[in-house]
RNA sequence: UGGGGUGUAGCCAAGAGGUCUAAGGCACCGGAUUUUGAUUCCGGCAUUCCCAGGUUCGAAUCCUGGCACCCCAGCCA
């Protein structure tokens, strides 16, 4: 990455440093530990890169971990995609793919622990008197008649929940902690609860369930985790992290250190959200180009790397933060400027006729694949008498700083010729159909024979050579920065309508006819673009990356 | 007087009592180079760190008091 910026900081790799100098932990093991009930996002990235992160830079140890205490809602297809996702962004787990629901067995009998000290009890109050007598923000909770059961009966019980005697909810195990604590999480919160339901991986064999709070510590003292880090939410939670592993017999305890959970503007970021979108058809899939995950980015044709560098350069702190998409943007664009070929495509395209040009006549031209790489060499590019350019290249009537073709201008057809417009046809709703120009034949590759300047350089596609495909363009999913600050308002009110253009007319030169799926290129003056696996053998896809830079389009009061 | 957090430029974010009239990135505004109005390059962009007091020779950094914003009342994670 760039060497003028200084290497990651932040305040949890400082305090790894000083736990490893100061000898409170001889290695630094993390986890990355996704719910597999739904896809990975960007925010998931920075928790990742920071996870995996950290490892890699101290030397230490990574675990992915599928946190699958929930069967309702998890599935087989996003344990998969999660993999892929973490894989692809460029992270090794190696040996340590490990799930919550491999510590079944031992988190119950860290739960009988509890039991056989007092310090959890079978509840047998229904979901709403549990609701009921927790008290409110200000107020204290009630303690639950069932609260001093005995050692016995509460042994027994437990016992009779795992092994199926009990309906849904009929009972719940919890943490005899505290009802009047100033923290709800500490108010005798339920460890275990039963669900008749078969879970992806255990299959029938548990009809008990451990929950988030009772499990999340213990797998990560399990696994030796050093720092636990997760997102702020869990702060309130981080009393009860601590009070499960001092009270059963795990032999070491983690430290947990929150962070802020990343934001970006015009996106949504929680999984419910996200869930919606799918279910709801505003967009295509989990991958859909439009959507905030990492398969949505990378068939959008964002890089790993690029990936990387924004959860980099977003740092990590405890403030709430809202990231403007131009950084993300930014992090492609640096990324796929010095690795994406150059190629021309016209996505408009205007018939272009060159009236001097010999009617039977095709040269081929010389383009660099890179214009400051020579090592990604060149391509033959191949012309004739008519050509399309980009129908915003044209205007009948333009301005002074137009630097484009007009009647009487003279351009440069990127490698190929100067011309210069000679007149154009129009249709009857006045819109140009074709325009004529004579070329300058001592220009050859579009040098200037007497050094004459030329300010516009446009990019063509010869038309008999071209190579129709579709071309989807993307823009932001919502019109708000934040879809979800209004109260009377939901999200999907707010769905971009344009978010996806799909042209399927573009003209591409031939060279793309056999780029593989996934590749990606700089479209010369247009953005970078990335091969969609809609493509087929006749008709390749592109979806639009990003736009390039356009200061031109700025000065002129537009976006892109 | 429920508990837990956070406040440094438009957006992120360094900063840990003196080297701060406060790094770096994005955005923005110039200007140079350019066969992509791209890239690259140079320059500009907080006398001020939520506010008010205080401690100190010296405070964004320490203390006190305010204010603002975020999270928590799932048998979700």
């Amino acid at each position: 990455m760039s060497d003028s910026e200084a290497a990651p900081t932040n305040f949890i790799r400082q305090r790894v440093a000083a736990d490893l100098s100061g000898a409170r932990v001889s290695e630094v093991v993390t986890r990355f530990p996704p719910e597999p009930n739904g896809y990975l996002h960007i925010g998931h990235a920075k928790s990742i890169c920071l996870n995996f992160g950290i490892a890699d830079d101290f030397d230490g140890r990574c675990f992915l971990r599928f946190d699958d205490t929930n069967p309702e809602k998890e599935e087989m297809e996003f344990v998969e995609s999660i993999q892929r996702d973490v894989r692809w962004l460029g992270f090794n787990w190696q040996d340590r793919l490990t799930h919550a629901s491999d510590y079944f067995e031992r988190l119950y009998e860290f739960a009988m622990e509890l039991v056989l000290n007092s310090n959890a009890y079978v509840c047998s109050l229904s979901a709403e008197e549990i609701r009921e007598s927790r008290g409110t923000l200000t107020e204290p909770g009630k303690e639950s008649p069932f609260r001093n059961r005995s050692v016995e009966e509460n042994i027994d019980l437990f016992n009779r929940m795992r092994e199926g005697e009990f309906a849904d909810g009929e009972h719940v195990l919890r943490a005899r902690i505290d009802m009047t604590s100033g923290n709800l999480n500490m108010r005798d919160p339920v460890l275990y609860r039963i669900r008749h339901q078969v879970h992806q991986i255990t299959g029938d064999r548990w009809c008990i369930y451990p929950l988030y709070d009772f499990t999340h510590c213990i797998s990560d003292a399990i696994e030796g985790v050093t720092h636990s880090l997760c997102t702020l939410e869990f702060e309130d939670h981080r009393p009860l992290y601590d009070w499960v592993l001092d009270n059963t017999s795990v032999s070491c305890h983690p430290q947990q250190i929150e962070f802020s959970r990343l934001a970006l503007d015009y996106t949504v970021m929680s999984k419910r959200m996200l869930t919606q979108l799918v279910r709801e058809n505003h967009v295509s899939t989990w991958d859909d180009p439009r959507m905030p995950t990492i398969a949505g980015l990378r068939r959008r044709g964002y890089t790993p790397a690029s990936i990387r560098l924004f959860c980099e350069r977003i740092g990590v702190t405890k403030k709430d933060n809202r990231i403007e998409m131009s950084l993300l943007e930014n992090c492609v664009r640096e990324d796929l400027e010095s690795s994406a070929p150059r190629r021309m495509a016209v996505i408009d395209p205007l018939k272009v006729v060159i009236n001097n040009y010999p009617e039977d006549l095709e040269e081929t031209f010389s383009a660099a694949n890179h214009p400051a790489d020579a090592g990604f060499g060149t391509r033959e590019v191949p012309f004739a008498k008519e050509i399309y350019i980009e129908r915003s290249d044209f205007m009948i009537d333009p301005p002074r700083k137009f630097f484009r073709l007009g009647p009487g201008r003279e351009v440069r057809l990127r490698y190929a010729y100067l011309v210069t417009c000679t007149g154009y046809d129009t249709d009857d709703n006045g819109d140009v159909t074709t325009v004529y120009c004579d070329y300058d034949n001592q220009s050859h590759g579009g040098n200037a024979p007497d050094g004459r300047k030329v300010k516009g350089t446009i990019h063509w596609v010869s038309a008999k050579h071209a190579i129709p495909a579709e071309v989807r363009l993307y823009d932001r999913l919502f019109m708000r920065e934040n879809p979800v600050e209004s109260k009377q308002h939901h999200f999907s009110e707010f769905i971009n309508p344009d978010s996806l253009i799909t042209v399927t007319n573009a003209m591409l030169e031939p060279a793309l006819a056999s780029a593989e799926n996934e590749s990606r290129f700089q479209f010369e003056r247009l953005g970078y673009f990335c091969v969609d696996e809609d493509s087929t053998a006749g008709q390749p896809v592109f979806n639009r990356t990003v736009t390039l830079r356009d200061s031109w389009a700025k000065q002129r009061g537009q976006g892109s």
